[in-house]
DNA sequence: TCAATAATATACCAATCGGTATTTTAATTT
DNA sequence: AAATTAAAATACCGATTGGTATATTATTGA
């Protein structure tokens, strides 16, 4: 069983991820965390060194949370194809989607940890890499199973299928409408379903 | 000629633009604007009357400068296909853009401002469906004059351009690797040449 | 040139920031 | 159940936050 400590440790991480992943890491304070936790200061720091620390486990969590979504959609999936779509179909829905409804972690940490968080940023390009790595597999294996053509260039799909993705979410979240994000999505289904052999 | 204050308030527009871009509005403190301009407390106080206004008017001056900047750029064109390839042109470069070396502020201060800042969100919104209502427009003529196809969706190749530009620059900017913003652009590009009649 | 006015600088404010030392309470272990 | 240890709450810290009132310095128009 886990201790105390341990699942208290948890509790914070799952309940400051949300926060983090909607105000950004300067934009929520220890007070945001101690309200949103209803534990004391004190305790906060008992269980993490830093907030800084608080927030590098909940971008952690955040990730976790996507990737296990996306991955559990994949498994009832045999061809690449398939699995692929799971992308648009999954961010058509990230409104529906509670830890996707402010937007995917990894965006949204990658523009503000940019250019003034460096451990962020590094967790965020560790995602990212993550993420087109698992689509650049995907791409290959489907190649050498002759699922797919053989002349695709894997570097341009993953770069425009992850592209798409944030930059649909980007013009649907600030204007409010979720027709360009569709729009988006409807091209990008169009090209998965072009890679067919 | 402008008065002494106009010409101070251009001035600290002008001076806290890169940070605001850079750094956010929340990351961006009243020292940093002191700091960076060079000016008081008092002189930032006389000119704006509140840290909000100061990012407000650096946030549209943020955005003039890109949208002179691609201006600039398309009217040595005349065909639309070739006005469009400005944006490819444009985003591949960057880094080596001063107002876009941080990023687009479209795109930084949308993910920023979305669920924390409703002035700045409304004018990113606003800026964000400028630029769109430029592409559709760009679109139509060229669809009128019989320049490219007829059965163009306007609104999916707006979408899929403006996404795969800011995709792209956030994969970029976040892994330090300009390849994926290039493939988005190579595909991009591609793209707008096969809108042709 | 000399007031009037506009612009900038100085000095201060309460509130909040992230963080720590200490005390109190709760959970383990024997 | 008592003793020990672990965890959480309280109270405090200096620094910084955005903002204001007042004093000083430039600029401008008569």
């Amino acid at each position: 069983m886990l201790s105390k400590a341990e699942r208290t440790k948890q509790f914070i991480i799952e309940k400051t991820g949300p926060v983090f992943n909607k105000k950004g890491f300067t934009g929520t304070s220890l007070n945001d965390i101690i309200s949103v936790t209803g534990l004391t200061k004190g305790s906060i720091y008992g269980n993490f060194e830093s907030k800084d620390e608080v927030a590098l486990a909940a971008f952690d969590y955040n990730v976790e949370l996507v990737v296990a979504h996306i991955r559990k959609k994949m498994e009832a999936r045999t061809s690449i194809i398939d699995r692929l779509l799971v992308y648009p179909e999954t961010y058509r829905n990230f409104l529906k989607t509670p830890f996707l409804l402010n937007g995917c972690p990894v965006a949204n940490t990658s523009t503000e940890a940019d250019d003034t968080h460096p451990l962020l940023k590094e967790k965020a390009a560790s995602a990212m890499l993550f993420w087109r790595s698992s689509i650049e597999r995907q791409l290959k294996v489907g190649i050498e199973n002759r699922e797919l053509k053989a002349d695709i260039n894997i570097q341009e799909v993953t770069s425009v299928l992850v592209g798409l993705i944030h930059g649909g979410i980007l013009q649907a979240k600030v204007t409010g409408k979720m027709s360009y994000l569709n729009a988006s999505m409807d091209f990008l289904e169009r090209m998965i379903r072009e890679l067919k052999k």
